[in-house]
RNA sequence: GGGCGCAUAGCUCAGCGGUGGAGCAUCGGCUUUACAAGCCGGGGGUCACAGGUUCAAAUCCUGUUGCGCCUACCA
């Protein structure tokens, strides 16, 4: 037998089993096989970033895959990463300026796509290399990119057919323009953020309006008031002029827009800057004057004393003109929200443009009524309302970006304005067949070709034997913070495309936090590396990579003032199993790294029991154990069948934890079992055993291997890497598996289960406990023996296990009674109907007696409730039976503990 | 403005209708031959507050307070 180390390494370990069930190939998913399959599509990660907590979280998936592989099904993790257009883009930017100083305009379109290119494949790597860190036994072979030639082929067919059946539309529209970024953003890539700002009311000729932009003035189209104002319905109609600029604009009735009771009672209106002015200017057809040109300045259509300015230099220059001029009437503070970049946190503006729109509504509708029907089912169940929500007011989606990063849009524009949309690039203009062809500068939104992931990537539009094994796949697990981005989308596209829904469970998992409920971010300094969690991190390496990361001062001092020694290395086991233990449904992931410490040492303790089990193994056969059980020709001790029983109860629980997501459940369960039941009182027990000749040792030997082994496939899921190193090293059955991997997931054996056995174990547990709790109560050093008294009602059960009791306890002498005489010089406590009394040598009288009645006081109280209860007639009544039943046997206890306490208290006082 | 969620031991969290739990921290005792990353024992909670429903409420309902998140066009 192999001998184990003293304390378990992780490092050496993973990367050991890693490189071994890739060998295997263990990870891959075969499309033709009888199997039924098992299929998630992972949620793809940005190519160009590197490994965050959010990332860690795909333990989950990870979790699930090798959970269902074990339980025989055709488990498919599909793998991959998406191109993130804007965040790759910007950070290649980046490096094009400060590398050598240049734009991408100065390199030029061509050239700097290619710059992309490498350092896509020089960081997209990296990002994999760390989910395999993390353990994750995904198909590599079958590993996507948004950018495959095969899933832009995905990309081009879906936006042609759209585009043929209407649901693809090109307009001028308003829209959320970056001019950092340089582009156009949808809805959900605009983060809106409450302000502090300030409300103008400013005089218009006879009329005031209120304002929180001044500057957009400037391009006001009209004055909107209510047209049941009596105030100023009479003035609708006429014009007032435009302070500033030297123009006429009308005043008009608007009962959408105007609120009576804000402000003035007018609004000024500016169709091309704001999206309700847009829609009153849809309204009353009024001219879209644009002030603001691409880079975020104020251009030629305002007077020139403004052009070239910024947005918020324009709003002092035009501040300070109305002060001088007298028309600014009042400021005065008012909160106020703006839109900013989500990449870039640029405000950004709603400027006018013409771009590319997906038309939502159609699409949403069948993706409505497959969640209301239940063919996707939302894990917790809550999440189900805000994404009917949102489907329910979803607007058209903007998926024309100003980017070169991306799938370029399939659409292209001849000399005479004809639009020509094709899968293969054209040749000619499909109308009037010009060969002077230009393709649309612009590129489509990352999130459409996202929105196809979950079939582009098994071969769609091919219709591919993948595509019919694995899709629809069973189920989607992200975050809810990307609900909208990706789920509803993929659903949307899915059921359009597929005509059926992509996933039959949405499982939405927590935001991972740090341990006082922030969000990590690097400006605070709190983010916590899952690969420094891993490997560990001195507090000089995080410094130096907050700083490099360029975060700011206060975050270097938080990063000190949290860890103080840096971060020690737990390996991926222990951080698996704490995200496991922390995903409670519904609540945010607080991770705080003394959990992940204590599951570190919980890896240490399941290592120790099975050097402790190795260690005394020496011929063990396993064939020869199991021929045995199954003849049933093995003498079960109280113990044997104890353990064997709580281990098929947490097999069940676990399985059934694990089918309804509850990962914390599942941890916990396999927590208690192997450090409280199998370290803490089984192997306890067995020892003597172990270490003896007797023909009982084969009988120990093999359900401590049975228990052990088949805790570690139980636990496989949540920590694969020490679970196969332990597997690894137990003898095991002629013909086993070369790994625990492809092992079955144990699954409950109701002839193992013994109500009994747990019962009487339950029993002798209390009275150990019982029994020692005396001791440390009166300082008895552990290495002395006592003399011991039990009192229970059947003396006989405990009777049959009087050494076992013994030995734990350290006696001398133990009596096992159902009437305890008083003696003198003794101390005793109960618990429940038991009774212990021990010899303690010499005994402080008053010491004891104050304990002793306050125990009595105690048990009073608790027995007048239980009486209170009882005597309610109600309660009687109305409760059930076993309720009331119950209460009685409890009332029944407590007295009888009363009495024997006051028992007790008297001979002590004839000691006196 | 609307919606959702959360308030339980010093900290991080389970429990969600029938005697309040876990991990970490804490206190006392242990050279017990797997593990001091350990063993044994202990202390610590009017389950945010106020009402209500119920025989019974941390658990269900209503309201209050505090804190999050999502969403929205009040200029």
């Amino acid at each position: 037998m192999r001998e184990l180390e003293k304390s378990y390494d992780p490092v050496v370990v993973e990367e050991k089993w890693y490189r071994f069930w890739l060998e295997k190939n263990y990870f891959h998913a075969d499309a033709a096989t009888h199997k039924v399959p098992y299929t998630i599509v992972i949620p793809p990660p940005n190519v160009t970033g590197s490994l965050h907590m959010g990332h860690a979280l795909y333990v989950i998936q990870d979790i699930l895959i090798r959970w269902r592989r074990m339980q025989g099904r055709n488990a498919l993790w599909l793998p991959g990463t998406d191109h993130a257009g804007i965040a790759t883009q910007m950070v290649v930017e980046r490096l094009l300026a400060a590398r050598e100083g240049k734009t991408r305009h100065q390199l030029g379109r061509e050239e700097f796509l290619k710059r992309v290119w490498e350092w896509k494949t020089k960081s997209g790597g990296r990002i994999i290399e760390q989910l395999k860190t993390l353990g994750a036994s995904c198909d590599w072979q079958r590993e996507r990119f948004t950018m495959d030639e095969g899933l832009t082929r995905a990309v081009r067919e879906a936006f042609v057919r759209l585009y043929e059946e209407g649901l693809i539309y090109r307009a001028e529209r308003l829209i959320n323009w970056c001019s950092r970024c340089f582009t156009a953003l949808s809805d959900l890539e605009v983060e809106h953020q409450e302000l502090e700002g300030h409300l103008w009311h400013i005089r218009y000729g006879e009329l005031v309006v209120a304002t929180t932009r001044p500057e957009t003035m400037l391009g006001d189209a009209a004055v909107a008031v209510h047209p049941e104002d009596d105030r100023f319905s009479k003035m609708i109609g006429s014009r007032v002029k435009l302070p500033l600029v030297d123009r006429e604009i009308p005043i008009i009735g608007d009962a959408i827009l105007v609120d009576r009771e804000f402000g003035t009672g007018a609004v000024k209106v500016t169709p091309a800057h704001d999206f309700n002015d847009f829609e009153v200017g849809q309204r009353h057809q009024l001219p879209l004057l644009s002030i603001l040109d691409a880079q975020g300045k104020i251009n030629q259509n305002a007077p020139e004393k403004y052009r070239g300015l910024s947005v918020a230099d324009a709003r002092k220059v035009v501040l300070a003109e109305l002060q001088a001029q007298g028309l600014l009437v009042e400021e005065k503070p008012h909160a106020l929200s703006v839109g900013r970049c989500q990449r870039c946190d640029t405000l950004v503006e709603p400027t006018l443009s013409v771009q590319w729109f997906v038309k939502a509504e159609p699409l949403a509708k069948p993706a409505i009524e497959a969640v209301e029907q239940g063919e996707t089912k939302f894990v917790p169940e809550s999440w189900q309302k805000t994404y009917m929500h949102w489907m329910n007011n979803i607007k058209d989606w903007c998926i024309s970006r100003q980017l070169w990063w991306g799938h370029r849009i399939p659409v292209w524009y001849c000399e005479s304005g004809h639009v020509t949309v094709a899968r293969q690039d054209p040749a000619a203009c499909g109308t009037c067949q010009s060969t002077e062809l230009k393709q649309d500068e612009d590129v489509l939104d990352t999130w459409f070709s996202s929105a196809l992931w979950p079939f582009s990537t098994l071969g769609w539009p091919d219709d591919t034997r993948d595509l019919k094994t694995f899709y629809p796949s069973n189920v989607m697990e992200t975050g809810y913070d990307i609900l909208f981005f990706w789920v509803a989308r993929m659903m949307m596209m899915g059921l359009h495309f597929m005509k059926k829904v992509p996933f039959r469970t949405v499982f939405l998992h927590a935001i991972v936090v740090d341990e006082h409920g922030d969000k990590m971010s690097k400006v605070k300094g709190n983010v916590i590396d899952p690969l420094d969690v891993i490997h560990g991190a001195t507090l000089e390496a995080l410094t130096k990579k907050a700083e490099e990361g360029l975060s700011p001062k206060s975050a270097l001092d938080n990063i000190k003032k949290s860890f103080p020694t840096g971060i020690p290395a737990a390996g991926t086991d222990a951080l698996r199993f704490t995200l496991a233990a922390q995903a409670a449904q519904g609540r945010n992931i607080r991770l705080a790294l003394g959990r992940v410490e204590g599951y570190r040492h919980f890896c240490n303790k399941i290592w120790n029991a099975t050097r402790f089990a190795m260690m005394n193994l020496g011929e063990f056969a396993p064939d020869i154990f199991a021929d045995r059980l199954a003849a049933g020709a093995l003498e079960l001790s109280l113990a044997d069948r104890w353990i064997l029983s709580r281990l098929q109860r947490t097999v069940q629980a676990v399985d059934e934890a694990l089918e309804n997501f509850r990962f914390n459940d599942a941890a916990n369960l396999i927590y208690q079992f192997v450090w409280s039941e199998l370290c803490d009182w089984y192997i306890e027990i067995i020892k003597p055993t172990l270490l003896s000749e007797t023909p009982a040792r084969l009988t120990v030997q093999g359900c401590l291997v049975h228990v052990l082994e088949t805790a570690c496939r139980l636990l496989h899921p949540i920590m694969p890497f020490i679970t196969e190193e332990i597997w690894q090293a137990l003898p095991k059955a002629e013909g086993a598996p070369d790994s625990i991997m492809i092992t079955l997931y144990p699954s409950v054996e109701m002839r193992l289960v013994d109500e009994m056995a747990e019962r009487q174990m339950a029993r002798l547990q209390q009275a150990v406990t019982a029994i020692r709790s005396l001791r440390a109560e009166y300082n008895i050093a552990p290495s002395k023996k006592v003399d011991v008294t039990l009192q229970t009602p059947d003396p006989a059960a405990l009777d049959a296990e009087r050494d076992l009791i013994a030995r734990l306890c350290r006696t001398e002498n133990l009596a096992i009674v159902k009437e305890v005489v008083p003696k003198a010089r003794t101390v005793m406590t109960i618990s429940g109907d038991l009774q212990v009394t021990m010899d303690a040598g010499v005994v402080d009288v008053a010491a004891e007696t104050t304990r002793i009645e306050k125990e009595i006081g105690k048990t009073h109280k608790e027995q007048e409730q239980v009486t209170a209860r009882l005597s309610k007639e109600s309660f009687v009544a109305r409760a059930p039976a076993d309720v009331v039943e119950k209460e009685r046997m409890r009332q029944t206890e407590l007295l009888g503990k009363i009495s024997r306490l006051e028992e007790s208290l008297r001979s002590l006082q004839q000691l006196r």
